[in-house]
DNA sequence: TATTATTTTTAGACTTGTCTAAAAATAAAT
DNA sequence: ATTTATTTTTAGACAAGTCTAAAAATAATA
């Protein structure tokens, strides 16, 4: 049985080990907000379990073991977050203190329960894919919009550093994040892209797609 | 904020004091399978923090402030209970592990909408009382059904020590703990009881009833 | 009521997970 | 390539919550 913490630890470190190709204790330290002496005896516990390969100076990775185990905290945490949104009327900007918590609680069969209960998502309310039971997750790329070819989906993820306005703007075209978006067409004249969400179509600005955050399954 | 352990010790001294006059360290040592100078130090902590009232070698009780905690992790507890059975389609005793993790998850808002979305139940699949918000909580009674006059009614809660076998003939008759019973009629000839359950009349004989054990409402 | 038994508390130790401060290793820069 | 800066580790401390063993208080009994 893994403690509270030792989970926190393995999915930070699953998170920063889709970012960044080395792990130092220092980055998991920032992630964590966490000193990094403090992270340097988990690591070494973490070792001493083989659920990560961790190395003096060097920096840390991921064991298959230690990442089924990440994996299937975030799927507990993604389960629970699309329950708390789609079930109990949460928006999807406040569900994640409460996921955080709710991912630690220990039951294989709740979780599994859960899933059914919920028609087996495959997304959770962010728009990030769930992981199967057997630690199986759909590899995910984020993308701005402008990078899109015509017909190809993603789901809407933010928006760019330094935009927020643009948040309002989606907000007023009841556009949430985790809505699917299509490209439907590309103008060439000035770049406006066509595409649908929730089966209608808008209009774009080329400014817009180059600040629009999709993630895309490819 | 208080700790796990706080409303751990803070609900079972809710429980005891359900059953007895005065709770003795022993008692909760043994309820929460610690030991007793582990249990002192906890008593004193919550007595500082002005959850109970405490005076050496004489032992502990609730203050209003304690029991009002106390509640509010059992309405936790029981509506996650609640939701597990309900929604999840766990059975009534295997739910009060989970529902034990779940009871220390923090968040007022949660739990109401946890309420809303189970229709604002009063009582747990085992029959017990949910308190709601503000702490307020239906008094119940345990008897035995033999007390039961004409026309009252109960929650089938167990059967009395060394009666288990009654279990596997309530089973049969597909009757649950959390059931509940209503008495028609009594026949004066020989004890018998005439019941509904589960909208079905029954006949139970007066040893059942000698040994069915229930909670009223009154 | 004096003695024995039981309960409760105290004192000190241990574990987990965190911290600060200092030392050691590595990386960057002059 | 030395020096300086940064990162990482070590060493030691602390808080929470538990334990064991022993002492103190209370209760039971002869």
């Amino acid at each position: 049985m893994n403690s509270q913490s030792e989970e926190d630890y393995l999915k930070a470190i699953y998170h920063l080990e889709m970012d960044y190709d080395s792990i130092s204790t220092n980055s998991v330290a920032d992630y964590l907000n966490m000193k990094p002496s403090s992270v340097t005896d988990m690591l070494k516990k973490l070792a001493d379990k083989k659920y990560i390969n961790y190395q003096k100076y060097k920096g840390s990775s991921l064991t298959k073991k230690g990442k089924l185990i990440a994996l299937s905290i975030i799927r507990k945490h993604r389960l629970w977050e699309t329950f708390l949104v789609e079930k109990l009327g949460f928006s999807w900007d406040k569900v994640h203190y409460i996921a955080e918590q709710l991912e630690h609680i220990k039951s294989e069969e709740l979780i599994e329960n859960l899933d059914d209960f919920l028609g087996n998502p495959k997304y959770d309310p962010h728009g990030d894919p769930i992981p199967n039971k057997e630690g199986k997750i759909e590899k995910m790329n984020q993308k701005l919009l402008v990078e899109l070819k015509i017909q190809q989906e993603g789901i809407i993820t933010g928006v760019k550093k330094g935009t927020a306005s643009l948040l309002s703007y989606l907000d007023k075209e009841k556009i949430k994040l985790g809505d699917s978006i299509k490209v439907i067409e590309v103008l060439e004249f000035d770049g406006t892209f066509i595409v649908e969400i929730n089966n209608r179509k808008l209009t774009f600005s080329e400014k817009i797609c180059q600040n629009l955050l999709l993630e895309t399954y490819d």
